[in-house]
DNA sequence: CTGAATGCAAAGCCTTTGCATACGG
DNA sequence: CCGTATGCAAAGGCTTTGCATTCAG
C-alpha cells in the first residue's frame, strides 16, 4: 500500500471523528486541506483502508455507508432524527459469544466471520432539541 | 390503507419466501402474475407495508433493501457468498435486554427504539459447494 | 364520486469505473 | 523506472418521484 498524501489526509480526518461519517463528509473536510482531491480518490481509498483491516466501513441506516476509523467489531447506534452513527461498548469490555444470545439450531451448518449490532433510537442532543 | 390487487400480490409473494428477497426479486415475480406492475408500484408497497409494520425492511449487506415478511425483531444471518439473507432466532425464544450485552453508560441519554443483529459468513449451501 | 394507488418514465443519490496522467518507492 | 494512485467525468445500480390515469370504497 503505497502512501500518498490523499490516503494520509483521509485517514487523519476520518480519525478526527467520533461519529461515523459518510465518504462525503470526509470529502468535503479533505478538499479544504487538498482542493483538488476527488470523490473518487475518497472512495477508493476508504474501500482500501477497509480492506487491509485499518478502517471500519459500516451498513447503517440504510441511505449511506459510513466510516469507522474503529476496525474492531463493537455495537454502535443510528439516531433516526440526525442520521449519525455512534459507539456503543460492550458490556465487560468483550463482545458476548453469538451462542449466548441466538439459538445453537438456528445457526447450524453456518460459518460465522462477522456479525454486527445495531441499536437505533433517538441521540440525547437530538431529544434535548424536543424540549 | 386501500386493499389493491398489487398491494395483496406483492405480500402474499413476499410471503412464500423463507429468504428475504430484494425489490427486484419481488417484482420480477410478481410479474408473471400481473405482467402489467411497475417496478415502482413494487417499491411504493413495500414501503407502505413496512411503514404499517406488516412487514420489515432489512438494511443488510449494503447493495439493496431486503424485505422479510415477519415484522418482528429478529437476528439475521447475512452469506457473503450469495448474498441471502435468512434468519435466526434468539436463544429462549426471545430478544436479549440490551444492558445484558451492552455497557449502560455508553446507552445513556440514549432512546433506543429498535436494534439489528446481523451475523454474517457463508450459508451452508455456499459451503456445500466448496466440496 | 374522490382520494389513494398505479404505470411509465425521468430523475436522484450514492458509488464505482475507464482512462490518461502523475507520482511514490 | 514501473506500477500504483489520482483526477475527471461518465456510467451503474437501486430507489424515489412527477404526472396523468385508473380504481377501490
Amino acid at each position: 500500500m503505497r502512501t500518498t498524501i490523499q490516503r494520509k489526509v483521509i485517514l487523519e480526518q476520518l480519525q478526527t471523528h467520533v461519529d461515523h461519517p459518510g465518504a462525503d463528509t470526509i470529502y468535503s473536510e479533505v478538499r479544504q486541506v487538498l482542493p483538488r482531491i476527488s470523490l473518487g480518490t475518497v472512495y477508493r481509498n476508504l474501500d482500501v483502508l477497509a480492506n487491509k483491516g485499518i478502517i471500519q466501513r459500516l451498513e447503517v441506516g440504510g441511505d449511506h455507508a459510513h466510516f469507522d476509523p474503529n476496525p474492531e467489531i463493537h455495537p454502535h447506534f443510528f439516531c433516526t432524527r440526525c442520521r449519525r452513527v455512534s459507539d456503543l461498548k460492550w458490556k465487560n469490555g468483550q463482545s458476548p459469544a453469538w451462542t449466548d444470545i441466538i439459538e445453537a439450531e438456528s445457526l447450524e451448518g453456518l460459518v460465522i466471520d462477522g456479525g454486527s449490532l445495531v441499536l437505533e433510537g433517538v441521540c440525547s442532543d437530538c431529544s434535548a432539541k424536543d424540549k
